[in-house]
Parts: C-alpha cells; structure tokens; sequence
RNA sequence: UGGGGCGUCGUCAAGCGGUAAGACACAAGACUUUGACUCUUGCAUUCGUAGGUUCGAAUCCUGCCGCCCCAGCCA
C-alpha cells in the first residue's frame, strides 16, 4: 500500500509539471480512450494507470473515458460495458466524463466542410486500389490523385451526396490535401471520411459515412478540452496529422500528444488479435480465462486491482521498447495478497494419516491464527481428529538430505497442532503406492512445541479428515512455454506455444470446512501452497471451485531443481 | 534507398556536464510453528560503438552499428 504513494517521476509527468509551472495549463486533462472492439487487457492497465493516475495527482485535473467508436462495423455494446466494469475494478472514476467519438460526428461533420470550403480537403473517386497505387512506396514519392483539383463547390456537392446516401459504399472518400510527397505516409493525402453503410451502436443509422480515426481523434481532444493526449509509440507517426487537422480547424485548444511505450510481458501475448484467436479457437475458455492477461481474466485468476496498480507504477513510462517479466507482476501479485489474504489449510493432493494414539471418537479444538503477523486478524478454530489429511508431497519414503517433511521413523510438526512421527506406511498392495501413513501424536507438544525442548525442522499442513469440504482446484501455470510467443520464430504460430500443462485440474482436495461458506471472489492463502480464490462463476458451496492465483515462493523447490 | 522512434545491470528504469538511484530476478546468510513473510549482504570502474569538445561526458558534437514502427476506405 504504501509503494502505491510512491510516485516514480517520468518524462510525460514532467512535460505536465513544466506546463503547470510556466502557466500552459493551470488544469491538466487526460483521457483513455478504448475503442470498444475487445476486452481491455493488462497493457490498457498501463495506459489506465498512467492518464487517471495523472488525474489523481493533481487536485484540479480529470480524465475522460471516451470511447472510440469510428468504426461501427467491429464495435459492440458488450464491450462498451464490459469496459467500463474493469476501468471501475481498477479502482478509477471518469465521474460525470464519460464520452463517446459518436457524440462529435455532427462537429466533425461541420469541420470536414470548412476543410473543403478552405481548399483543404477534396473528394476522392479511386479505388482502394487505384490509392495504394497512387499513395507510392515507403521510399518513393506518391502522386496526386486525379481528383484532388476539383473545386471546393463540387467537393462540398460530392461530399453532401456521400452522406445522404448516394454513392456506394466503398465508391468514393474525402481526402485531406496535404502532400503526396511526404516522407511520412500519414501526410499523403489521408482518407478523412469513407462511406459505410453499418449500423452504429450509438448513431443507429443516422450516418453512412463515418470519419478515420486520425480526424476524430484530434477533434474530440480538443472538442473535451484535452491538454495531453498520451498515446502508444506507433501513433509518432500520426502526430503530424493530428497538428495539422488542428492547425487548419476552429478548434477550441490544441493539445498536445505525446507517446510512449506500450506494454509487452513476456510468457503471453498482449494482442487484440491474438487473444481473440485464443478464445475462437478455444485455447482458453473466454476473454475471461484465468490464464488470459484480459482485466477480466486476471480478475477472475484471483489478481487484487492494487497490485496491478503497483505494477504499473514499478514499470514506469518511458519510449523504450520494453518486455517486462511476468515474475515481475507474480511479485505484485504476492506483495498484496501477503498483506491482505487470510490464511487457511487445504490439502491438494490427499494422504491420509491415521493418529493410532488418539482415539476414535474424539475432537479436539485448536485455534489458529488468520494471518501471523496481523493478530488483529483474529483467529479459527481447528479440530484435529484421529483421521486426518496431508500432502502427499510432505511425505517420502526415502527422504533426501535437506527434507524436512515426513518420512518413516521422522517427527515434524502438524501447523498448530502437535508433534507427530510416523510410524508405518501403508501401500496398496498391486501398484506399491503409499496410500496411508499410521502415525502418533504426542500431547506434550500441543500448541506445537516440546517441553523437553526437541525441536522439529518441518512444519506440515493438515486437515481434519471430518472437518474438512471436498473441493476442486484449478492450478494455473503461464499460458505459455516461450519468452516471446509472439516473435513467429521459424514460421511457427503463437498458438504452438501454448503451454499443455498450462491448467491442472484437482478434483479431490480437501479444505478447511470455514471455507464452505466463502464469498465468490475471496482469496486466501493456503499455507505452504500459494494464494487461491474462490471462482466467481463456478464455485457453490458444497461444490467449492479454487482458482490458484499465484504460487508462494519455493525456495526448496529451486534447491532440488539444481 | 524515405519518414519517425529507441539503444544505461539478466528484465524494467532513474540520470538532463561534476564522477552510475531504485525495483524485479539472481546469489549468500540471519530469523522462522508457512522451506512463506521479514532482515542483512553481494550484484554496471561503466552507459551500443568510434572519435571529438571539456579540468571533467551516460549526459554536448560527429560518424558508424543495431533494434522497433509506418505503404487499412482499422484504431
């Protein structure tokens, strides 16, 4: 909580900072803008991050969420919705701000007709084709359309009959006349409005022309009064255009864009396009996939909003085409829920334990702590019980050096119960596996200590075989084997390396019985084992369904892997 | 061969002419009724590279090298 007040200082707060001081701005307005054809994923939580957070550290400021919502053939209510739940599950607030590119089409209607009456825009016959020829190459010139000296009275005839329907789709655009010999792409010429006939989610059909982004996109800054308009490094290029439409427009104010560098972690793609394919091709089992880097994915896998905050605060914001590591985000992840999930047992993989000096009937109630270092947490009951249940992988028969768990003839602690050794184990007799240990307790060490003082080097998680809910736990791993799946290396599709083992399914785990009754979404640690929720949309009680979020670290592990 | 952007530790990232912050990762150790947490320590004589300017350069200048983006009537 307190890394969240650390403010790490970047280039674009200090652009912001410099204007405030040399009375530029004595306000600072942002805005995120998602075009609402997907779901948001953990690089718009940088760019969340980065325009609300700067909202929030000035007293005057605000940031609007606008929606981008030019092109009505691939945009969808759904998402506009679905948008606005994760930007709010973030923990951000556009309060009374909350726009849409469609609010404007009328001014930018307006503003495309000043274009043509200043000479500035004209109305283009060729072909989709016919312009990619004419729009020349990366390093040859292009030339100017046939019909870029038609008059502005004509162009305004032209572009009034391309709205009121009486051209096909697709027949004719207008085009900016700018020049077709720039060295930047975006400057030749670009489409500012092309004609399609689709129903807008908003606008229903009202239009059938529809304005490019590159026009929208400046109007509606300046139109909301935007002072800094942050955008990702492959809109550099567009930026020329974005002064220029401003530069030749009535506009209200002239903000000014900057970019940065977006986001890419390695293990996952961040890709509209790619996550999609995951989902069509049923590689996960939607957009909301605890293994997708989707805000409702990570959401659902148990990650808290705060750590994703403190993520995107530790990774900054700068030009650097960056790849950051996923451990750095599993340690946000750790770094939170340490702080703040209760802690509980629960035996993944059962073996079951017999304490042959307890008896049969008998229950008796321990207490346990919720969290060790936060006493105010209070505490729990357990009950330990004559039948009880471990991990099997806390028991080995031929324990290596350094094991400190159970193995025959060995004395380790039960987490806030006693001392126990094993005494026999029990095999199933045709396949050699251990299936059940026969041990003792020794009731001097209630509480978990000896009065002899012996110390014991392990401490093990248990559950009372009769005190314990059967539940299934879904254990997630990276959704992929490769750093950067996306590289296409050797001509192999992202999709080839999914990772096989990326989900396990445990359908005989056992937990504390408390957690029957857990809230959908609640998370907790189960000691030794890692942080784990309670699946929001799978999970009844009596049918309990936990998502492994994120690992505890293990350092044994790393140890026996050397 | 056009235009734009970028090169500081394995990964992010400060630094803005005065002698390389921090985080993650990694390693070693302490503590421990979670092999967790926490704590301590170590981890770039060097900033893509070659020159130049300067008492002094990661920071200024020049050349070179490398990487990324742009030829949608997508955003």
């Amino acid at each position: 909580m307190s890394s969240e007040e650390i403010l790490h200082q970047d280039f674009i707060r200090t652009i912001i900072d410099e204007d405030l001081k040399s009375g530029k701005h004595d306000k600072i307005v942002t805005r995120f803008p998602p075009e609402p054809n997907g779901y948001l994923h953990i690089g718009h939580a940088k760019s969340i991050c980065l325009n609300f957070g700067i909202s929030k550290e000035h007293a005057d400021a605000r940031c609007h969420l606008r929606f981008d919502d030019t092109n009505p053939s691939k945009e969808e209510q759904e998402y506009v919705n679905a948008i606005q739940e994760d930007v709010r599950w973030l923990g951000f607030d556009w309060g009374e701000h909350l726009y849409y590119a469609s609010d404007y089409f009328d001014r930018i209607y307006e503003y495309a007709e000043h274009l043509i009456q200043q000479g500035k825009a004209f109305v283009c016959d060729l072909s989709a084709a016919e312009m990619r020829e004419y729009r020349g190459t990366l390093t040859e010139a292009g030339k100017n359309s046939p019909f870029r000296e038609r008059s502005p009275e004509e162009n305004l005839d032209l572009f009034r009959r391309m709205r009121d329907g009486e051209f096909a789709d697709g027949s004719r655009v207008l085009r900016a006349k700018i020049d077709m010999s720039s060295g930047n792409i975006n400057m030749r010429d670009p489409v500012l409005y092309r004609i399609l006939r689709a129903s807008h989610h908003r606008t229903g059909d009202k239009w059938c022309i529809y304005p490019m982004y590159d026009f929208t996109h400046p109007i509606s800054d300046a139109q909301e009064g935007i002072t800094h308009s942050l955008c990702t490094l492959e809109f550099a290029d567009h930026r020329p255009l974005y002064d220029w439409t401003l530069d030749n427009l009535p506009a209200p104010c002239h903000p000014r864009q900057i970019e940065f560098a977006r986001l890419n972690l390695n293990y996952t793609v961040v890709s509209k396009r790619k996550l999609l394919q995951l989902v069509n091709d049923g590689f996960v089992s939607g957009w909301n996939d605890p293994r997708m880097p989707t805000i409702s994915g990570i959401r659902r896998r148990g990650y808290p909003a705060a750590a994703i905050r403190s993520f995107c605060d530790k990774i900054g914001i700068a030009k650097n085409e960056s790849t950051v590591d996923v451990a750095l985000l599993e340690h946000c992840v750790r770094e939170e829920l340490n702080e703040t999930a209760p802690r509980v047992m629960g035996v993944l993989e059962p073996l079951k334990v017999v304490i042959t000096n307890f008896p049969e009937n008998k229950e008796l109630e321990l207490s346990a702590q919720n969290h060790p270092q936060k006493p105010e947490l209070g505490t729990r009951p357990l009950h330990f019980t004559r039948e009880l249940y471990i991990e099997k992988s806390d028991f080995m028969e031929e324990p290596p050096n350094k094991f400190f768990r159970l193995g025959p003839g060995r004395e380790v602690r039960f987490r806030y119960a006693f001392f126990i050794t094993c005494n026999e184990v029990i095999k199933d007799e045709s396949t050699g596996e251990v299936i059940e240990l026969r041990c003792t307790y020794d009731p001097e060490t209630l509480g978990g200590s000896a009065p002899d003082g012996r110390k014991v080097k392990g401490t093990i998680h248990w559950v009372s075989a009769n005190h314990s809910v059967k539940a299934e736990v879904r254990l997630y791993d990276r959704l992929f084997t490769e750093e950067n799946p996306g590289a296409d290396k050797e001509g192999a599709d992202f999709k080839s390396f999914v990772n096989p083992e990326s989900l396990t399914i445990l359908t005989d785990c056992c937990v504390e019985n408390s957690l029957n009754t857990a809230d959908p979404g609640s998370q907790f640690q189960f000691e030794r084992q890692g942080y784990f929720c309670v699946d929001q949309l799978d999970s009844k009680p009596n049918a309990l369904v936990f998502n492994r979020t994120v690992t505890l670290r293990d350092t044994w592990a790393k140890v026996q892997n050397r």
